[in-house]
This record gives C-alpha cells, structure tokens and sequence, in this order.
DNA sequence: CGAATAGTGTCTGTTAGACATTATCGA
DNA sequence: TCGATAATGTCTAACAGACACTATTCG
C-alpha cells in the first residue's frame, strides 16, 4: 500500500515525573515552548532524535535533563500511547515513562516548570491527563509490593518518614509493626551506623540508606502491605 | 536538528501469541514472508499502518488476524522496544503485545506457522527472542494473582483442567484447595447448570464458563497464589 | 465392588494487624 | 519529670496449605 504518500508517524516520548509535596504525590509539568499548545503546562516530552538517541527510554532521559535539570531519577517504561487524533500534528506514537524524585533534587525556582498535585490537575494537552492517570495508578499498585516509593526519599531516612511516603502514595495509613516487618523482608536498607535524627522531643528514630545493589532496582515482596 | 535529512523512524508492532500444548506454554511462530528473514520463524508482526488503524493495538489485532487467524483473542501491550540496531532496515520502534489463545482456536494446518515451546527456541530475527521472554515472565508474573490463564481455556473447562492450565503456566503445582477457595474468590466463573464431564472412571467433573462480565477483563486476587 | 478422580471438611502453622510496653530524646 | 514519638513485644484473627474423608462415575 502507499505508505510513501502519508508523512511519517511522528515518535515522541513523555515522562511523568513524580515527587511528593505536602504528602501527596504531585507531577512535575514544563510550560510548552513551542507550538502546538505554546505555553500550556504539560509532560516533559519531545521527539525521538534517531540520531543522538540510543533508544527511546535514552530519549526519555535526555529529554528530562533538557527540560527539568533532572540527571538520573528512577525511570521506568509506562505504556506506549498511539493514534490519529493525540497530537493535532498528525498520526503518532509516545513513548511514556514514569520517574520518582525527591522533592529536595528538584529545581528550586525554575521559571518552565510548574509542581501540580496529581489528582487535581488542570486541563492537559494532547491525553497527557490520561498519561498522568496510567502513571499514579502503576505506582500506587507497584508501592503495594516493592521498594518503589524509596525514590521519592532522600539519600537518607528514618522508617517513620519512609512509612509516611508509603502512606502519601497509597492513600491510607499502614500498620507500623507490618510495615517494618516487611521493610526487613525487603532487606533492601541499611542503618547508617550511629546516625539519629535528633533535634526534636522524643526518641531519636535511626537513620537509614539504601543498600548499594538497590540502588537502581527494586525489591519485591512475596504478599504486599495489606488493604 | 537536521530531522528530515534522516529516513523516518520505522513504526511496528509485534506479537507474542501464547497457548498451550503439552501442558507447556508455547509461543505461536510466523515464516517470514519477506526480506529481512526471508522465511524464518518469527513473531508476526508488521508496520502500523496510519490509514487504517486507530492505534498500535488496532495493528495488533489486524497483524495477528492476517498471520494467523485469530479473530479476538486477549491481548494486552506488553512494552515497546526500540533503537537503531534492532532492525536492520533502520531506526525503529516496535510496540509488543502478548495474546493468550485455547489451542483449539489455532488453525490446525496452516503452512506458514511453527508452534515452538517458549522456554526452548530457535534462533529469532530481530529482538524477538527477549520479547517473547518479556512475555512470558509477565503472564507468569500476572497469573499469580489473576484469572488471566483462563483465556488459555476453551469456553468450557472443568476446576482440574483449570488448575493444570495455571500449574503448566506457572510451572509448579498449585494446592487444590487453595486454589478453589482462589478461583471462588475470583468471583469469576460460573457453573454450567447440570453439565458434567463424564466418560471416565471416576466422579465427573462440574463444568464452568466464564461469567459475561469478564469476558474481556482480568479478575484480580488480593493476594496471590502461594510460593 | 474396586479404581480413580472430584469435591469438601478440618486441622495446623504462618502471617498480619491491634494493642501494649519500653526506650530515649527535648523542654 | 513530662510529653512526645521511636522501637519492639505479644496476642488474636485471618489465611494458606496439608491431610483426610466423602461422592460419583466406569468397568
């Protein structure tokens, strides 16, 4: 059939960049700097450069250091969005991805960028919304069974902060004495030796860290947290 | 950047139909016909075709209704891979889908397909040998805490056939009565009234059939599956 | 009736959550 | 010493798996 006589299938990608802000989970949106939508806040996303990209997750990952200063956050594939209608430029494919950050590593005053909380968000170009939707739903499930919400921490935590990150992005409170029996099965922290988190009236809680080797994974639990 | 200096990012879509024989998973082959492969087995798979698919997932089925037959069987994406090694035509994105059908749904003697078992395969063109193995640890994964094995079941089974069909998928044996009180969790079948399956010595099994409502959907289980 | 498998009752070890207790800080 | 929260011990209810028992067919 004639494909030659229909332009090219335009092949983006967009990343839902997540953090937490006031306990609940919020997505990082860029103010579009060019048309369609100029000025619009949306999904850090862009076209896949064949020729400096080594695929399209490489993609993903400079298209959020250009647009958000982000070097390295956990970054994971989401779903692939396609079709005639999702960009008014023609008939496309985006690749979407998802990644976690802490609050703490995001720009502090970046003039493009816009931190909206993720079940309020204002109207979105392209199904952006939809994306966004895809991307809360795949990290509440994925934080019932795995070490996913860590990276939404800082390098260093106590397991009652870490326990309320839990709970911001599930949406519901987590028994205390379940959640640190399976922050053990997880075997996936360590405490840093001697260090408390003091300063405030009461029992210091230990600090801890990420072991090395999960640093870039993820641990899974046999049964998740319950509820 | 110089974009239009480059051929366009050439947009597929993959599948891996899954079924079972022998009581093993296999993974439903296609003889290329057409370079590149010319003649080899691979998942069939083809270029999405802007001027008559809706999305990804429409070429999907329309690829797997040319090559093999099936009409409408379970298909869900799976992930899309992508880069410029992986076809040697040229840069490309293909997005992967995984399909379960009964094997009494695929055609009995079509020249153009090769049932092989998926944990033992021939040599695959393109990255087709990691996309079926993406496959399979997903519909591993997923059956642990879903009815998603059902859909490698004809209309009508019995509780043993469905027990096996999830011990061949999983791989290992599944308690029975575990497995009944998880099937009646399900909340997803329903007995066909007064049908048995006789002809044999021994107490004839109760038939069931999917109830209408998940048809096209999964049922999801709190907790998995044990071990 | 005997062999074979379907289907179910029941017991026990494991797990998860509720609650209580102890520990340790700042004020 | 008191208030606050960390950390842990313990009890109980829910659940999963093992086992055994009953049911129903064919030969």
């Amino acid at each position: 059939m004639a494909v030659d006589t229909f332009p090219p299938i335009i092949c983006t990608v967009d990343v839902v960049l997540l953090t937490l802000h006031d306990d609940a989970l919020h997505v990082v949106l860029h103010l579009r700097d060019r048309e369609p939508f100029l000025g619009m806040p949306a999904l850090p996303g862009g076209y896949v450069h064949q020729q400096e990209d080594r695929d399209a997750e490489d993609a993903a990952v400079r298209v959020l250091r250009d647009k958000t200063g982000i070097a390295s956050p956990y970054l994971e594939q989401l779903a692939t969005l396609s079709g005639p209608a999702r960009d008014p430029r023609g008939w496309s494919i985006s690749v979407a991805y998802y990644a976690l950050v802490p609050r703490q590593l995001l720009p502090v005053d970046a003039a493009q960028l816009r931190l909206m909380p993720a079940d309020r968000l204002p109207a979105l170009p392209f199904d952006h919304r939809r994306i966004v939707e895809l991307a809360v739903s795949r990290v509440r499930v994925k934080s019932h069974y795995s070490s996913l919400p860590v990276h939404l921490c800082g390098e260093r935590f106590t397991l009652p902060q870490l326990q309320s990150v839990y709970e911001a992005v599930l949406g519901e409170p987590v028994n205390k004495v379940s959640f640190r029996r399976k922050m053990d099965e997880l075997a996936m922290l360590e405490p840093i030796d001697g260090e408390l988190e003091l300063g405030r009236a009461n029992r210091p809680a230990q600090l801890y860290r990420v072991r090395r080797e999960f640093r870039r994974t993820l641990s899974l639990l046999e049964r998740g947290l319950g509820s």
